[in-house]
DNA sequence: CCTTTTTGTTAATGTAAGGTTAAAAGGTAA
DNA sequence: TTACCTTTTAACCTTACATTAACAAAAAGG
């Protein structure tokens, strides 16, 4: 039935309890890879790829949450939790801030823990369905390569986008003729959904009518309340 | 800039706590439905759609967990919370049986549940992506698309319908040649029912009528003090 | 018929969302 | 530090929407 085993990245200090819960984890089918620290936490990450991250906050040189930050920069996807000390209150809500998909107050019963992970890994794996490791777009007389984030019209000279740019043309393009919801690019793109936030993508989707206007046929299209379409008119 | 607020059903048997803990969410913004016991919760439920379920699972008659069985079995989509007394392990690993989103520990910090919400509601807005709910209606030779929001006559260029003139109109294909009662669509898109929604409603009519004038053998006809009632003529 | 209630329709108003540009703020690397 | 690039915030303007008012017409009920 399993493709593979699911494979964790563990990242705590404590060499004892991270052992015990490595060995605990294992014992339950998972592959789990241990680093003593977050710099080691950040190597081991980006040498792999993972389907789930457990990261404990309180670690030394590097904290859980700015680990935290440097994988969501290379992965956006990956689910990480947080370990935190019990009733670190600070920490729980810093840690949604950063995108965790949930955290265990120490100390944690272990049966817990196996089932927020079952959870949370069967999650993502509904979800990435849809969005899947798709980064090659043709948009009309452009192509869009999101991983190296270029935007090239007639096979011409490449122009450079930014992240922000790069993410929500990926985002159209995904739904391309269909409705791509405010919503959506909100949460997955700038994992907030304000006011601001709001005017901030409304800026990129101008920037981005900028760039696609070479296209005529091309056209991003405002459905009042709702969000966004990429449409291509034959 | 939300197009509506997000909906949520609490469950919760105790008053004094149920109350406050409804106040505190109406002041953040969500639209909140208290019940008191889990029969009510699931009359509620039945009646109205919510975006989030927060259930009391120690509660008389009707536990949370029976009626999230129930509210699954009517829909397996709606994200659940629960609330349970402090370190019940069991309820938790229960709940996450009965197919919880999460859970929490009271008593719990009010700021947390907030996040908890933020994050289980954004989580599913990514999901929601290919829902096949029905939006695409063949009324006389218009096409409706309530999904992107527009009417096509003849497959010619399309009319933006905004989000009102949608709604009512998709009602009324949904009873296509049959009443749709006015009360119905008061209640479902107004969500209010009093003379002034009932004049609003009368004037997207109007509106509606105009569009649909092109095709002679389709029109919107009244039935005094029930509703209307869209025909189509052969 | 006459009266009351409901519906039909158009126009005016107020508010919210989106379009666009520019400046400010953040971040990074030389 | 400067210089450069990205992102956010601010400002101002336009468009889209929903509501309300006003008045006309139709239906219902005596």
């Amino acid at each position: 039935m399993e493709e593979h085993k699911k494979r964790i990245l563990l990242v705590e200090d404590d060499p004892n309890f991270g052992t015990v819960l490595k060995d605990y984890l294992m014992m339950n089918d998972y592959e789990v890879t241990h680093a003593k620290n977050g710099m080691e936490g950040f190597e081991k990450f980006k040498k792999d790829d993972f389907d789930l991250c457990i990261l404990d906050v309180m670690m030394p040189y590097k904290d859980g949450f700015t680990l935290a930050k440097e994988i969501r920069e290379k992965n956006s996807d990956v689910p990480i939790i947080f370990l935190t000390a019990k009733t670190m209150k600070e920490d729980v809500l810093k840690g949604y801030k950063v995108g965790a998909d949930d955290y265990l107050n120490k100390p944690f019963d272990s049966e817990v823990l196996l089932m927020k992970i079952k959870a949370i890994i069967q999650r993502k794996a509904t979800e990435t369905i849809s969005d899947s490791k798709q980064f090659e777009f043709k948009i009309g007389r452009f192509d869009l390569n999101s991983k190296l984030r270029f935007l090239r019209f007639d096979g011409g000279d490449p122009v450079k986008l930014s992240p922000k740019e790069n993410e929500l043309l990926r985002l159209l393009a995904l739904h391309e003729n269909d409705l791509m919801p405010r919503e959506l690019a909100l949460t997955k793109i700038w994992r907030d959904d304000n006011y601001f936030t709001s005017r901030s993508m409304d800026v990129y989707i101008a920037k981005l009518r900028k760039y696609l206007k070479l296209d005529p046929k091309v056209e991003i299209l405002n459905i009042h309340g709702e969000g966004f379409r990429l449409v291509i008119n034959d």
